[in-house]
Order: C-alpha cells, then structure tokens, then sequence
DNA sequence: CGAGGGTTTGAAGTGCATCAAATAGTGTGG
DNA sequence: CCACACTATTTGATGCACTTCAAACCCTCG
C-alpha cells in the first residue's frame, strides 16, 4: 500500500468519526502530513497516567484498556475503547498530561495525531471546538453512569447490563450476542476479578435464563433479562446509548 | 435589598466563576433580566435525572448533592457541590435532559440561569465555548479519579483522601480540618455507609494518629496520614486539585 | 427537660476478593 | 491429526470489607 493510498484511508477512518465531522480542510492536508497509522501487538503499553501527552489516538480495530495504576501495581479500569473511537484527547484540557494510562487490549490497528495539528484546529474552527465539547460531554454522562452502576448494581446485574448494550447496538430481534473480547477483560471492564465474573455470569445464567456457550450468550427473554438487571439502575432497557457501540 | 442591589449581587457571584470570565456584555444584560437568585430550605429536590433541562444553577452558599437513583429508592452520590460551583450545565449537551438529580443538602441560597442566555452566548463566544469545555473537562477528569478511588481505595483510605483534600485547599501548615457539613453526607459522597464511615474514621485515626472531635480533624502527621491514604491511589500527595475547593 | 436529628456501637449476614488448583480451549510443531 | 504447551476460564475453600438491622448514645435547640 503506497503512501496515498494510506493516507486516504486514515481519513477516511477519522471522517467515520463525529469529532472530525466538522474539520477543515487545512486540517486534512496537514493530517496527510503527519497522521500516523500503525499496528500495535496486544499487551503494548501506549502511554501511562501524568505524562506528557503528545498525540489524540483513533482505533481503527482492536481493544485499548484505558485504566490508572497504583505505585504497588493495583489497576482500575477507566473504559475499554474500540472501533472508531478516540483516546487520550482529555489530556487537551489537563496540561497535556495523561489522565489514564492506555495499554491495547488486543492486537490494533491505531492512527495518531500530534496536539499541536488538534489544537490549531481548536483555535480556528469553531465547529470543531463544539464537536469536541460534545464528545467530552458524552464521555462525563458515560462516566456518571458508570459510577453508578458501580455503586449500585451487583455483580450479575452489571454483567447483565454490559449484555442488554451489546443488543440494543444491533438489531433487537437478534437475541445471540458474542461477547466482544475476553471475559476476564469484560471482567476488569466492569471493576469485578475474573472469578467472580464467571460466577456471576453463572448466577444471572440461573436467574434470567439466558444460555451461554464460551464467548456466545443466548438471552431467553429480553423482559427477564431486563428487569433483572435495570433493577439496579435508574434507567429502564432499552437505555438511550451514547452513540459508542459495544461499551 | 432593591432589585438593582441583586442584579449587582448575581453578576459579582458569577464573575467570581472561572466558568463565566469571558461572558460579553449582552450576556451580562440579560442576566440582569433573566437571572434567579433564590433561597432554598434542606432537603429539596431541585431536579430529578431524566427531566428536561431549563437552567444551570450555581452555588452561592450551601451544598447541593447529585445523584442517581433507581426505581427501589436506592441512591448513588455522584458529587456534592458547594461555594462557587456550577451545576446542571451536563444536560446542555444531553438533549436538554438531566444527568442526575439533585437536592439541597443544607439551606442553600443557589442562582440559576436558563438555557437559552447559555446557549445564545455559546453560538455568540467563542471564549465563552472554551470555557464551558475547561470546565466540562475537568469534571470528567474528576469523574476518572472518583471511579479509580472507588476501585482502588478502601473506606478508610477514602476518608484520608477526603481530608488530604481540604488540606491543600488551605495553608498547607494548618492541619486542623473541619469538616464541610455532616458525616453521613460525606459518606454518601464517598460511597458508603454513614456505620462504615464511622469505624473507618475510627481506623484511620488508629493508622495515622489524627485526632477525632466531632467535625474538627487534627493531623497529627502529614506523612504518616498521606503514605497510608496515597497506597491505594494513583497520584501522591498533594495532588494537583482541580480548581475546586472541599470536594 | 425532652424531642429529634445525627452518630456510634454491636451483632450478624452478604458479596466480592484472594489463593490455589483443576479444567477447557487454542495454537504449535511433530 | 495428535500431543504438547500455554493461556483463559472455572471451581473450591476461605477471608475480609462492607452492609444491614437494631439499639444506644449524643448533641442541639426549642
């Protein structure tokens, strides 16, 4: 693949994107210059919490676990990151210091920008700066609710929660859904070990009647699954989603 | 106080926000007319999550707790907001709905501003955009954190780090803390019980020697106090604060 | 002084974590 | 196509942190 063609398709994969939606074409050309894409190997670690933060990440494919870290090694995990989805553009607004740390998940296909080509467009495009706003604003609900979900629902509820999102992303007759990624990584993802994901899992098994078959979970019924897990929740399925599938 | 005297008041709390520093004049014209400034008794709901969205409140006295809460009546704290600080404004990027509920945790006096002076200064200043953006930034950044502490940290190192807060708020030599408002609201905003607050505090005090009397803290060693808090987090005392005092 | 919140204490239960080990699943080279 | 190695997942046993429910205590303020 020549230097074009590659070229085109970061931008193409970055115009899939709302952020960029309203981006102007000094932008582009200047995107064509030094946009970077690159395969990252699962288990790489991209950058850690507090430093200095140098580039805006888009994934083209693959997992990235966005998560912080304890001086004695204990990880939370902030979110895990897919298709199309941008990381690390926080940073903009925090002194251009990382405020997690990134590690891919899986092997990945990234493109990266540098700051300062985000950041002239920041000062010159007034629709790009109420895009970002947006996505930002997105990104605090999502985490609202993820503190929520973490003070209020149980184990099995929470499992139960991250199926019904993987449903209402696809068709809602379409009742088998394939677990995204590892199950020890949708694990951490919902701030459980992996042990008491597999028993929780077992326990919603019991409780809504849903059959799982390794990474393939059939649901029985959407009404029993539903009404176990919202029970925890201040929202009722389907939940209004944030435009970010599989999270 | 005349009509005159509580415009005047409004405009000098406001400006007083870093939020509204670059508002333009016409902004400030309106809020002459449109501005609210009210008493508000304990224990008043001012919103519900979900409900549409006319106003951004701010906090001129008093503490206002966010939170979610399902169907059965149970609740999760997501923040508590006090002096100088702005809530409500999530919803401007959420369709005009609420991102939480909130109520008035003491006798509060809050000002409020509908949307539509917001949003005319949003599409009118650019300054005013990147102010709003700051400030939404930042209330993410400070959602990551709530979500590692809740993760990582246990109920006692919680409560340290609650009180390592309001120390750099202050002169860093003073060490006697009092604390913002009552203990069972600080458990709920640290997500916990107002029984497990109390044994916790009773085993930070064994851990790190601080003196207990009613609301008043003495630390007897900041080191000794920050080593056992700061194990379970990512950041070391003093962590950078985020321009927002006693949360 | 007495009422009513806030706070503490006690006793018992629950959910999740931890450690250890077995099992299932996947990809490799023979 | 099988045996092996390696990883992911499950299962078991135990412990701990926090919750829950109940009651006592304490403080403030009419």
């Amino acid at each position: 693949m020549g230097k074009s063609a590659v070229t085109i398709d970061i931008q193409n994969t970055l115009q899939a994107l709302d952020l960029f939606k309203s981006c102007s074409s000094s932008f582009w050309n200047t995107v064509k210059q030094y946009g970077y894409s690159s395969r990252i190997e699962k288990g790489r670690v991209l950058f850690l919490n507090d430093e200095t933060a140098e580039r805006i990440y888009v994934i083209k494919s693959g997992w990235v676990r966005l998560y912080r870290e304890t001086l004695d090694g204990a990880q939370a995990t902030i979110d895990l990151v897919g298709n199309s989805s941008c990381f690390g553009e926080t940073s903009l607004f925090n002194d251009d210091r990382h405020t997690y740390s990134a590690e891919s998940a899986e092997d990945c296909e990234l493109i990266s920008l540098p700051f300062s080509l985000i950041k002239n467009e920041l000062f010159s495009n007034q629709n790009f700066v109420l895009s970002i706003l947006s996505a930002i604003a997105k990104q605090s609900l999502q985490q609202t609710r993820e503190i929520e979900h973490r003070t209020l629902q149980t184990a099995p509820q929470r499992i139960g929660c991250f199926i019904l999102r993987m449903v209402d992303a696809e068709q809602k007759n379409d009742l088998t859904i394939h677990l995204p990624y590892d199950k020890s990584l949708i694990a951490s993802r919902l701030g459980m070990q992996p042990e008491t994901f597999s028993r929780a899992l077992k326990k919603l098994k019991d409780e809504t009647g849903i059959a799982i078959k390794g990474a393939v979970i059939e649901i029985e019924s959407l009404d029993t699954l539903s009404s176990f897990t919202c029970a925890g929740c201040s929202l009722e399925f389907p939940c209004p989603d944030l435009k970010r599938k599989n999270r």
